[in-house]
DNA sequence: AAATTTTATAGAACTAATTCTACAAACAAA
DNA sequence: TTTGTTTGTAGAATTAGTTCTATAAAATTT
């Protein structure tokens, strides 16, 4: 047991990972740097290391970040997470936040923007983009729900994502191991909340607001 | 002007290009390497530099790689394109051979398929994963047309037009006076044919033929 | 602190959709 | 010109999906 600090990176992308990593090595030279490809090698390595920073895709083959969350804190309560994901920010950020990370950057941020939210993160600040800053203080101020999509709960996000992959019904009840009343009951509300009523409808206006 | 090769990588995420220029240099230490965020960027290139391989994105801000493959190889026929995507293998890899690249590379790769696709393209040869060599094969030895959609009849045409507009089986039954188990089958034929098995595949599918 | 709304979940009853099989007509191939 | 294949169509049996109702827990509002 050394008292070098401990950085993990987490993304089903091997070749994100592998460069966050160099990344992180650059910057604390003398840390245990870590990469995994799944949730589950995450959460077994909690179990066993004391960790400093993780940084986090949300979609994952084995699981959803956003219900995991409160899991790795649990285990670790000091651990500072970083989202570094593709989804967009405008969907997920505040979520996260609200799911307890640290902070939330794009993929398609830059090296230096990428560098600028690991300090900060790893100095015990939050890390924002200035458009979701300005995003959440518009609806602070505001109160404007801008975007239907912010008005799905966690749960019914994740099932809208494997409807519009193309899981059917029982596909979704079983991955998820609930009943497919269950999985009936959310799209009736999904659909009403996003004012729809046909799979193709859905689509179009969940990547309508996916990529803006 | 030297006689160095020249290798670029373009994606509009730059921790895949900063990742992809590392393993590059890793590989060909004495290449030019050079990285972009936009196809633009790598348009204007072309036109001033003889370029060895291009790694390409598929999806970018300001356009759709697939469209572009042509005007690429028209400026310069003799550059290797390796596609580097997120998107679906099932349904673009063969798109983008047909489109003229040399090989199609999967962002989940880990990085020795990544190194050993570059390395393969770089000999001339062509690369695929497994999986999409063995539907090729297939749709080889069982004779199917390159473009699905002309598989189609012009009855299973008209349905599959219903079915994307977000019409249900049952609607469909009544707006041609048909059985709906008729309309099942035809469903199903309509999938078979298109090598999917949900609606939302078969969308992503019909759009993109529809648009050339 | 109490009242209200939203969320996560399902059982039972019901409706919609698929599968499997079939068959005639049109078309293509040997 | 016979033989094989694709197309257009369904009935019966089966499976998938929805609706309606309900309830506990969480979050929000009053």
């Amino acid at each position: 047991m050394d008292n070098k600090i401990t950085l993990i990176t987490a993304d089903d992308h091997s070749i994100v990972t592998k460069s966050l990593c160099f990344i992180l090595k650059g910057l604390y030279p003398d840390a245990n740097v870590y990469e995994f490809n799944s949730i589950s090698d995450v959460i077994r390595t909690l179990h066993t290391t004391s960790v400093d920073l993780l940084i986090l895709d949300i979609t994952f083959p084995d699981g959803n970040t956003l219900n995991i969350i409160p899991v790795l804190k649990t285990i670790q309560p000091q651990v500072k997470i970083l989202i570094f994901s593709g989804l967009d920010e405008d969907i997920y950020a505040v979520r996260c936040l609200n799911a307890g990370v640290n902070g939330y950057l794009s993929k398609l941020s830059t090296e230096d923007e990428i560098k600028n939210a690991i300090i900060e993160v790893m100095a015990t600040k939050k890390y924002l983009s200035k458009n979701i800053q300005e995003k959440i203080m518009d609806n602070y101020i505001f109160k404007k729900p801008s975007n239907p999509i912010d008005q799905l709960s966690n749960r019914e996000l994740e099932i809208v994502g494997l409807m519009v992959e193309g899981y059917k019904s029982t596909e979704i009840a079983s991955i998820l191991n609930l009943q497919k009343s269950t999985i009936s009951t959310y799209k009736t509300r999904i659909f009403e909340k996003l004012g729809v009523d046909n799979l193709p409808d859905l689509i179009k206006k969940f990547n309508l607001y996916e990529k803006m």
